[in-house]
RNA sequence: GGGCGAUUAGCUCAGUUGGCUAGAGCGCUUCGUUUACACCGAAGAAGUCACUGGUUCGAGUCCAGUAUCGCCCA
């Protein structure tokens, strides 16, 4: 029955997590008993092992999970990997490019294998670290967003949007990485701050008549440009209207334009204003703003790039003259030097100004964004299937005004998606009453192609009129070669007279590989490109239950019907854009308004001690496994969870492991050339400064290098000593208790019971209504924060030691503290879960658990026991009240004996009032413990020379039974008691003295004024009286 | 430029609808190894709740403005 001296999580762990994977604890049957509760993993990439914010994510899901379990619940967590494709692929690459080969250098398949060599190994990783951290996932049910089950849901999914006109194709602007040459989401865009120059260009008038001075950030763009722009409200506009410039270098005649998108010089707080001219240069090829402005009025679209950047005229430039050959082939960043030193040479050159503008990367290449003109795959999200299907989800009270209405109204899954905390629900809500049309094609090879194939005519090629020039939406049978209806297929067509071309687009349904053959051989190709990570993600609650089909895989029949919608979401804010909305509008449009989730929890994210990102490139990122080794998983799970409050992120200042000798310190920081704060590169060790060990900063810079003389400081943060501390004082306490239980037997009735016991009882009734509430609102911080309470201050430190004296010789006493301690498990289970099982399969053989009033089924594990059952009449307030009163005695009492400087070996008597003598009675030998006292006497035999202190008004006196009283101390004492006093009463006879507060604040505030009041009075009495009797016996014993 | 949020003890953070003398953990100071625990116990010091106004009997909490920082969207 006894525990070993130690915990040792090292040991302790593995045996706990093979006992659940041997009872498959996490696994479940959708059949099964009990009401469902559901969380789908926010799949992690596979491009790299989890981080501290993953640890944080899924603790919070384990906690979720881990608690609903115990309440009985049908409980799945569904774990699973993202195939991540721009990541995924650029890290590959990049591990590629080590050995100098590049991606185009192999076949496709080729370099799919390779990925997939990549994502095996970091899926393994990343499940072990998911193990490891204690996860209670279905592992059964594991999922990747490219395995077959998920891979038939993303080819149903686009066949579906496909064939119900909500998959699009169009040459628009993009945003195009030219170092991966791939169009990236908006969301993939970093916008930085960069300092660069505004040029001002001259262009002439076509009728010579002078010339108009154009200011751009980017010159190189002006061999795109097809028009001037001025707005109408310039007085210039007037004398320039319906006249052309001659484009510099070119030569191309663009007209002057009027729109009122043109910021005038000098007006307006735009920061472009200082700078602007008046005129502005529209290239609508390569620019957004230009794009539209090209829309509104007409202009010619012309691309002067080539996808990789460069200037071309092969990709929609056809009036290139031999002036502009000089141009052709080189960078942006050459072609604006080239173009500036042209105007410059020409005499076309204005001033050239200092400024500092923001300018779209790429989160993957970080090389600048370039607005591209290409052919891309869109979803049409602001569809109001889609969109606005988004909005009307949400609860009304968390959406400002109205959602847009539905033609055939409110449906039955309308209004039921919540976000916590929630002022999250706004960034959801602006995010779709903003949406743009989702770009999903990327020129990657890692992902999910598209399962288009297409196939280019001419017109007269055409065997019936195909219709106007255009994209045209549900075109089979026009007569074209394999355009003849077929189940599995849709087509589309878009025809172009002017170039007598009409381009068949035909989408393959999953499971169609015959009609896939049949368009080959028909002279068909597919689609070169991959979708969007985000649309298997979009996809994730319904293709990991099978979606559309789970009977055609094994064991996912009953998942959509019985976990669909699942119960929470729990993820950090900037994936409410990217995920959150995307789920909500797939899920609702291909399960019949159902939504993916009722509830978003949203958790805060962990920076450094310097509120900067935990990042790779900063080297200030803490691995959970290290603190898994460092501090026990527990502990990484128990800080986790209690960092994770609602109001703002979390910051983990940064310590180093000292690798000579093993102790945790501060290290060094420096300002990096980007204006981070990291470690410097090397550091000293604190105890021998002549040994140094190298930052991850250091190594990641090449600044330091890992050697014998100076090995590598691992990242960590004293924040987890938390965590481990409770682990271990919650060990401590049961191997206590278990030591102390011989032969428990149940009281008869809970009236037996002492003061103490009841006092105990009742404070584990509150915290299970606290501990309950707080997690039915996802506030898990608040849960930790009441475990600890009441595993610490009230267990530890009071109930434990007032049970000393009685524990052994009480059975009655057994029953409770057995009980007690077992349903502390019980609470603390779901977020300590190792040090709780390991505890519990001891208590266990200490006998059966359990009193009247609190319930706590039997159990081989107890992470699927029950969750412990307490009747609301626990809450026993009359025992909280008197056991408070005692407490604050005691606590008097200590800092009585503390400013005595009476050692906690030495007994005092102390003499009271009958009031104290009733309160303290029931307590019996437990007071005498806690205060020290080897005797309690009346007030009246109070010896000469005993100190005294203030209780509700009385004077308690003590004495020591070795020396005399600290005389000095004692007056130091009960002069600052009485100044604390007088403060007060004088405090609360000023705000009585407010005939205003009298009046006005509510009765009760007022009474309980009156009342702090009295109590002030009483105490500065007692002090006042304590310290006259001070005075005039120290005297005595002075005289 | 628009939106959201933050600013409370040396550090990291709580603080529910305004209402007793603003809390916790770490760190710091003093004392202590009593048969659960030094990853511990007892006691203590430490806050002009960013700033300026306003509403109110009463503001850390509500409103307006200012400053600084962070995130999201243009």
């Amino acid at each position: 029955m006894h525990l070993p001296k130690s915990y040792s999580p090292a040991e302790a762990e593995p045996l706990v997590r093979t006992r659940w994977e041997e009872a498959a604890m996490g696994h479940v049957e959708p059949a099964g008993e009990g009401m469902p509760f559901s969380i789908l993993i926010p799949p992690p990439n596979v491009t790299a092992a989890l981080h501290l914010g993953h640890a944080l994510n899924n603790t919070l899901q384990d906690i979720l999970i881990r608690y609903h379990r115990m309440r009985g619940e049908k409980t799945l967590w569904m774990p699973g990997t993202d195939h991540a494709g721009i990541a995924t692929q650029s890290v590959v690459e990049k591990r590629l490019a080590l050995q100098g080969i590049r991606r185009t250098d192999m076949t496709r398949e080729a370099f799919v294998e390779k990925t997939q060599e990549w994502k095996d190994e970091y899926e393994a990783t990343i499940l072990e670290q998911l193990r490891l951290m204690g996860a209670s996932c279905d592992w059964e049910r594991t999922r990747f967003t490219m395995d077959p089950v998920c891979t038939a849901a993303v080819r149903s999914a686009f066949f579906k949007l496909f064939d119900d006109g909500l998959i699009d194709r169009g040459k628009r602007l993009v945003n195009w990485d030219p170092v991966t040459r791939t169009a990236l989401a908006d969301d993939e865009v970093d916008m930085l701050e960069v300092s660069g120059h505004m040029y001002e260009l001259r262009y002439p008038l076509e009728d010579g008549d002078g010339h108009v001075t154009v200011a751009t950030t980017r010159p190189e763009t002006m061999l795109g440009d097809t028009a001037v722009a001025v707005n109408p409200a310039d007085p210039r506009a007037e004398g320039l209207r319906g006249r052309h410039v001659v484009l510099p270098i070119v030569g191309r005649r663009i007209p002057i334009v009027e729109d009122d998108y043109v910021v005038m010089p000098g007006v307006g707080d735009d920061p472009k204003a200082a700078f602007a001219t008046g005129f502005l240069k529209v290239t609508p090829a390569h620019d957004t703003n230009d794009w539209d402005l090209g829309l509104r009025h007409d202009l010619d679209v012309i691309n002067v790039m080539a996808p990789d950047g460069s200037i071309s005229d092969r990709h929609g430039w056809d009036d290139a003259t031999d002036a502009c050959k000089p141009f052709i082939g080189l960078s942006r960043e050459e072609a604006r030097t080239a173009i500036v030193d042209w105007f410059r040479n020409e005499g076309l050159l204005g001033t050239i100004h200092d400024y500092e503008h923001t300018v779209g990367h790429s989160y993957r290449s970080h090389a600048p964004i370039e607005p591209y003109l290409s052919d891309q795959w869109y979803v049409r999200v602001t569809d109001d299937r889609l969109g606005g299907e988004a909005l009307r989800a949400m609860a009304a009270d968390q959406m400002n005004g109205e959602p847009p209405a539905r033609a055939d109204g409110p449906h039955e899954h309308d209004g039921q998606l919540r976000f916590t905390p929630e002022r999250y629900a706004r960034t959801f809500q602006s995010w779709h009453e903003q949406l743009r049309d989702w770009c999903i094609s990327r020129q990657l090879w890692w992902g999910h192609r598209i399962p288009v194939w297409s196939r280019t005519f001419s017109v007269s090629e055409a065997s019936s009129d195909p219709g106007p020039d255009g994209l045209i939406l549900d075109s089979d049978g026009c007569g074209l070669p394999c355009a003849a209806t077929a189940e599995g297929r849709s087509t589309m067509l878009r025809v172009d007279r002017a170039n007598d071309e009409l381009t068949v687009f035909a989408c393959i349904d999953h499971g169609h590989e015959k009609l896939e053959a049949e368009l080959e051989t028909e002279g068909y190709a597919r689609d070169e490109d991959v979708l969007d990570t985000w649309f298997s993600s979009a996809l994730w609650p319904l293709s990991t239950m099978g979606w559309p089909n789970p009977g055609a895989f094994e064991g996912l029949d009953g998942l959509l019907e019985t976990f669909n919608p699942t119960s929470v979401l729990c993820t950090a804010r900037e994936i409410i854009t990217l995920w959150v909305s995307r789920m909500v509008m797939f899920n609702r449009y291909f399960r019949d308004g159902t939504l993916p989730f009722h509830d978003v929890a949203i958790h805060p994210m962990i920076q450094d001690g310097h509120g900067q990102k935990m990042s790779k490139s900063l080297g200030n990122g803490v691995d959970p496994r290290d603190i898994i080794k460092t501090h026990s998983t527990d502990a990484l799970r128990y800080v986790m969870a209690s960092i994770a409050t609602a109001t703002q992120d979390v910051r983990l200042p940064l310590d180093l492991i000292c690798p000579h000798t093993g102790k945790t310190f501060t290290p060094q920081f420096i300002t990096s050339p980007a204006g981070y704060t990291v470690t410097a590169p090397v550091q000293d060790c604190p105890d021998d400064p002549s040994k140094k060990m190298a930052t991850l900063y250091g190594i990641l810079t090449g600044e330091a290098e890992a050697t014998d003389e100076c090995p590598l400081a691992v990242n960590s943060s004293s924040k987890f000593d938390m965590g481990r501390n409770l682990a271990t004082k919650l060990w401590n306490a049961a191997r206590f208790s278990l030591g102390r239980i011989s032969s428990p037997a149940q009281p008869s009735s809970l009236d037996e019971l002492c003061l103490v016991d009841r006092w105990m009882l009742s404070r584990l009734a509150s915290t299970l209504e606290h501990v309950e509430t707080a997690l039915a609102g996802f506030q898990v911080h608040l849960y930790t924060e009441a475990i600890y309470d009441l595993v610490w201050r009230d267990f530890c430190d009071w109930y434990l030691e007032c049970i000393k004296p009685t524990v052994a010789d009480d059975p009655g006493q057994q029953q409770v503290l057995l009980s007690v301690l077992d349903a502390i498990l019980r609470l603390v289970q779901p977020v300590c879960p190792f040090v709780t099982e390991t505890i519990w399969q001891h208590v266990r053989e200490a006998g059966g658990t359990g009193l009247p009033s609190l319930e706590l089924d039997p159990g081989d594990l107890l992470a699927t026991s029950a969750w412990p059952r307490m009747d609301t009449s626990s809450v026993d307030r009359e025992a909280a009240a008197l056991f408070s009163r005692a407490q604050e005695l005691v606590n008097e009492v200590r800092r009585a004996r503390a400013e005595q400087g009476i050692g906690p070996r030495d007994r005092i008597t102390i003499h009271v009032p009958q009031q104290v003598k009733t309160l303290l009675e029931p307590l019996e030998r437990a007071a005498m413990s806690l205060m020290g006292l080897d005797a309690i006497e009346p007030a009246d035999e109070a010896p000469q020379g005993s100190w005294s202190i203030l209780f509700e008004g009385v004077e308690v006196h003590g004495a020591s039974s070795l020396g005399s009283m600290d005389i000095e101390a004692e007056r130091k004492r009960l002069k600052a008691r009485v100044t604390e006093c007088t403060k007060a009463v004088d405090g609360f006879k000023m705000r009585l003295a407010n005939k205003n507060y009298v009046d006005k604040a509510p009765a009760h505030v007022v009474d309980e004024t009156r009342e702090a009041l009295a109590r002030a009075k009483d105490d500065l009495a007692a002090a006042e009286a304590s310290l006259a009797r001070l005075e005039e016996h120290g005297e005595g014993a002075g005289g």
